[in-house]
DNA sequence: CTAGGGTTAG
């Protein structure tokens, strides 16, 4: 362990921050990290500054740098720009980023007399949107806010940069700080926002935006309508927001596409609304919509995860007779539903099938299979076929070793693993937080529960904040170790640190009690979950029966099979197979019969 | 031209 531990420490880099916003890294703190190196920088930044405002730009500045040059006659190309523009623009180009705060202090003046959306735009196009942000964020913190309000234009600006680079948390983060609902940007920018908050999980402010956004009798496109289809569908349980949402776009007369189709059939398969996304399909045909193949992908998704194999291969049928070509995602969604209905070897061999249509497979066909192979104890065949897919050349990525990583974990093979990590250095391939949870959940087994503190510490110190899922993963390495109370006290740790259990964290806690069989505990965490509005999943009535089995609570067994067959609870392949395992436990053969029957009939 | 969707790992 202690070796391991070793190599990923070696292996972690610190995480991703291509930026630290201003807010957070002053010019003081750039100067005492690198006291030596600024004082000099700032010498000769201010002799050129001297220089260069008596001519010129084109002309100040030496040209020993190629690179240097060719910024500079872009620079002279930019038409927007004043000469004094140009020169700021040159100026700011030349500065390291880290220099940039304190460049901009020195140049206050001479920045307040140039036009700054211009100056941005030159920034963009020069493929500085870094230095973008950093003038931008110096611009909020500079202007005076109760005489110089921030211009529209410059934040539609900022928005279209970070959006166009994928740039979401800083996004999200920035316009936090900025109260965007007090300008009036347009539809275009606040949707980029919209999205932003999408993606970075604040549902909730999104609602709030989109609501101002109607409250200013901005015209919402389909587009506005599409992202927050998407935030409703992604926060869950809001079906019937999505509905309200649909009968709003259809009263403006708003068209539905590809992008409208497939996130509300991708939401229908977060929450497994089999009847829902199936209506709502059939509708979309019969109204003379032609899906595509990203539509038909969610849709196959939806019965893939409920692992209804059959269904998945009607879709793809129902595809080809459409000419609708399926994709590797199409091929993929279809692996996993033949895995997920325990057909391993069947979705296997979809990877020659794949290859041999000309759709290669990928990455995540290979850890999908790989996945399902050490789920099924079956791991000499997911190393085998990792290994299979490296010779031909799918280059494995940060999920497929996390999936080795983790079946190796379950089975303590600690050299492996060493070797898996190594593999990752060579493939330049950085652990993430799911890395570091995957050793965390290995502590779990025996006699490890003592390293799982110390995980969590140097996986902290290594830069990775522990969050709701880390949280999830803490009850469930403390329940693995067959020390439920702890798995409680790091619950009621997790709500006093301000996170929201999520249907996760209730499955993480009924499973440290399902080790134990205290299904009264159990019981209760399941009223609770319904208390606050969650729907237990397959998984955590599939843990309620493992709970009762270990209890010898045959008649808490019952009471879920009554649910099960009279249609309450969706009878899934999984929980099927579970009340076989869970009633073979209890020896109650009645029980096993008829849910042995049930897959027979439904799904075989 | 500018804003958006589907697949894998704990």
């Amino acid at each position: 362990m202690d070796s391991l531990l070793q190599h990923l420490l070696h292996l972690s880099t610190p995480p991703n921050t291509t930026h630290k916003p201003m807010f957070i890294n002053s010019p003081q703190t750039n100067k005492s990290n690198f006291p030596s190196l600024h004082s000099s920088v700032d010498s000769t930044l201010q002799q050129h500054q001297d220089t260069q405002l008596q001519k010129p730009a084109s002309v100040s500045v030496p040209q020993f740098e190629n690179s240097k040059y060719e910024a500079q006659s872009q620079v002279g190309s930019l038409d927007f720009l004043s000469r004094k523009g140009k020169f700021m623009l040159n100026s700011i180009v030349e500065q390291p980023l880290s220099n940039l705060n304190a460049f901009f202090d020195s140049a206050k003046f001479e920045l307040l007399e140039v036009d700054l959306v211009s100056l941005l735009k030159g920034l963009d196009i020069l493929g500085n949107w870094e230095k973008a942000l950093l003038l931008f964020e110096w611009i909020v913190l500079n202007s005076n806010p109760e005489a110089t309000k921030l211009d529209n234009h410059v934040i539609e600006l900022m928005v279209r940069i970070l959006g166009r680079e994928s740039q979401h948390s800083i996004a999200a983060k920035l316009f936090d700080e900025i109260p965007v609902e007090e300008y009036s940007l347009d539809v275009r920018a606040y949707t980029t926002i919209l999205h932003a908050y999408s993606r970075t999980g604040k549902y909730e402010r999104a609602i709030a935006l989109f609501e101002t956004m109607k409250e200013k009798g901005l015209f919402l496109t389909l587009v506005t309508y599409n992202v927050m289809l998407d935030v409703f569908g992604k926060m869950g349980r809001s079906w019937d927001k999505i509905v309200e949402l649909l009968d709003e776009m259809r009263s403006k007369g708003l068209e539905f596409d590809e992008f409208t189709c497939s996130t509300v059939i991708s939401a229908c398969g977060r929450e497994g609304r089999l009847e829902e996304a199936t209506k709502f399909f059939t509708g979309l045909k019969s109204q003379g919509y032609v899906p595509g193949t990203v539509t038909y992908n969610s849709l196959l998704q939806v019965f893939g995860k409920a692992g209804i194999y059959s269904e998945s291969l009607s879709i793809l049928k129902e595809m080809e007779e459409n000419n609708c070509p399926p994709d590797s995602v199409t091929y993929n969604e279809l692996v996993a539903a033949y895995v997920r209905a325990g057909f391993y070897e069947e979705g296997a061999a979809l990877i020659d099938t794949m290859a041999h249509k000309g759709i290669m497979p990928n990455a995540v066909t290979y850890t999908t299979v790989i996945n399902a192979y050490g789920r099924a104890g079956k791991e000499e065949k997911a190393l085998s076929l990792f290994h299979q897919m490296k010779t031909l050349g799918c280059v494995p990525n940060v999920c497929t070793y996390n999936a080795v990583l983790g079946m190796l974990g379950k089975k303590s093979w600690s050299e492996e693993m060493t070797e898996i990590l190594c593999d990752m250095k060579s493939n330049g391939c950085a652990p993430n937080r799911i890395t570091w949870n995957t050793m965390l959940a290995m502590c779990g087994n025996n006699g490890m529960h003592k390293y799982v503190n110390r995980i969590f510490r140097e996986m902290k110190s290594c830069g990775f904040e522990p969050d709701r899922d880390t949280f999830n993963t803490l009850i469930s390495a403390y329940g693995r170790c067959g020390l439920g109370i702890d798995a409680t006290k790091m619950y009621e740790e997790m709500i006093t640190a301000g996170f929201t259990p999520c249907v996760a964290t209730y499955n993480a806690l009924l499973n440290a009690l399902a080790r134990r069989g205290d299904w009264k505990a159990a019981e209760a965490v399941i009223v609770d979950m319904k208390i606050k509005g969650f729907k237990p999943s397959e998984t955590s009535y599939s843990l309620m029966l493992h709970c009762y089995a270990k209890g010898r609570n045959v008649k808490g067994i019952e009471e879920i099979e009554n649910e099960v067959y009279d249609g309450h609870i969706f009878p899934s392949w999984i929980l099927l197979r579970t009340l076989i395992l869970a009633n073979s436990k209890c020896r109650a053969l009645t029980g096993m019969e008829r849910a042995f029957q049930g897959i027979t009939t439904e799904w075989v």
